[in-house]
DNA sequence: TCAATAGTGTCTATTAGACAGTATACC
DNA sequence: GGTATACTGTCTAATAGACACTATTGA
């Protein structure tokens, strides 16, 4: 669309200073998964998802653990800051990424109104950050309840997602409200307490939450893992997202279509060596965000 | 999370004047489905789904339509500014909505950087905008291109969004490039040209993915036909979204658990009476965003 | 009566779930 | 040899697709 020349004349008039302006930030939530050290040379490493913090050195929220973000800069697209703040911060530079949501809550900042325009990264073992601390991500559902109305119902839910490393144990609880009475649908996402500056365990909950979704039709997964894998490990990580655990026929049977066998093999681990496979290019899911 | 003292001192100081902030609107998508008139007393209406737009009495894009959107307000909610506003300019009071996406790419408003949180509403014929019009919603594949590269693909696609009414024809295309290379992936959607203000073509496009997508694993569409409904019309609504015929007996059979029968009909079209349903409540599907 | 939709029954094909069984590498 | 994983085969159950069929209504 070409400006007119009212437009033009307008525009050179023009000044944005008459708005109330929110601060507005970028937010990462990074995961990985990485294998769990194990006792047996014989034995297959666990899964685990982790997700990426940073201690707060300045406030507000000093000494709290947060995650990696800054104020945007004008100059930039909202993508390239989050890209520099991940390298500059945490020294990442290779993963897949997709915008989560923008949080807006009146209060989720102390010092004034920020909106956070929140991303989700994911990466795996091979990517190390040269700063931050990762921490192993577990989200359980604690609660649920449910209650029929006349024209809908509420459901409430509450899950508490903790957060640990050698060192720290982080924790927080989301309850989830989910009301519909007619075409009225509201849902409404409450921290009950939380350990994390901001409200950054909703992010990491939300987060969380889409990549579950999302593994279920998508080849989202496949960002978790190296890019050459072999099919029990693909198997793992799945079931680490998904949360249950699947049985070996069915699931090659269901990602035969997905993969693409390479001639490599995984050798050296005390039993038979298994197939490497990579993400067969010519699958597609067509997702837009 | 509670704030120490030291983030409370920290607080009576601070200052947001140092950052530079972006503008920051909200644009709402307003999808209804509607009925086509039909000739033939019998003839069941077919369905079409339109958006609200509005045509814009200042600059920029002074007299172009435009999504119904305005500039936040520090004091409220994200969602109710945008509750506010679509009640303020179109008169709407009873819809779903959900968060889509925020844009924020820096040409995408020539006064000067502006970020748009964007929403999806969704209505029936039931309610009417006392302003604003409504454009049937035409959008199709226009070209695709695949090319496989060495440790990945790209993928180009291209749609050509219509959107017309008696009085009006607006139109715009839409390039998705999507690429992959390794653990990198790169998603852009480009404007190839739009008659509509800002980048709103793009956001109709995305909501129209969106909803094309929830269709599939949600049950989004009860949102678009009235609350007592036929089981015809019902798939009628679902052909149009998912953009395909589908087979009677099948669908009664895969939505019977989503429905569920009331003791009334619909009676006077010159063939057999059907039953009206509603959405199941004890059916959810889980679903954040 | 008949055009047009409402709704059912059923055959077949495909996909999902369960589980037994064979293969093989390394200590 | 024994342990632990890799991988295959196959039976059954559930779901999806196709299509023929019966049931009703109002002009």
């Amino acid at each position: 669309m070409k400006l007119s020349k009212e437009d033009q004349t307008f525009l050179e008039l023009y000044s944005d200073s008459e708005y109330e302006k929110p601060s507005v930030t970028v937010d990462s939530v990074v995961f990985r998964m990485v294998d769990e050290k194990v006792e047996n040379y014989r034995k297959l490493p666990e899964k685990k998802l982790q997700v990426l913090l940073l201690k707060r050195g300045w406030p507000p929220f000093q000494n709290c653990y947060a995650l990696p973000g800054t104020f945007i800069d004008l100059q930039f697209e909202l993508s390239e800051t989050m890209k520099q703040c991940v390298k500059n911060k945490v020294g990442l530079e290779n993963y897949y990424y997709e915008q989560l949501f923008t949080f807006g809550d009146k209060g989720r900042d102390p010092r004034t109104r920020v909106l956070s325009v929140s991303y989700m990264l994911l990466t795996n073992s091979e990517a190390n950050a040269t700063n931050g601390e990762w921490f192993d991500v577990n989200i359980v559902k604690s609660a649920e309840q449910k209650m029929l109305t006349p024209d809908g119902y509420t459901l409430q839910q509450n899950y508490v997602v903790s957060l640990f490393n050698n060192n720290q144990r982080l924790q927080g609880e989301i309850e989830l409200l989910h009301t519909k009475s007619g075409l009225q649908e509201f849902k409404q996402i409450r921290i009950v307490h939380s350990s994390l500056a901001f409200d950054h365990i909703k992010m990491i909950f939300f987060a969380h939450e889409r990549l579950k979704n999302k593994a279920e039709y998508t080849d989202i997964v496949f960002n978790l893992i190296p890019s050459l894998f072999t099919l029990t490990e693909l198997k793992l990580a799945y079931e680490l997202i998904l949360g249950e655990k699947l049985l070996d026929a069915n699931f090659r049977r269901k990602t035969a279509k997905m993969v693409q066998a390479t001639n490599e093999f995984m050798t050296g681990k005390g039993h038979r060596s298994s197939q490497l496979f990579r993400l067969n290019p010519n699958w597609n899911t067509s997702n837009l965000d």
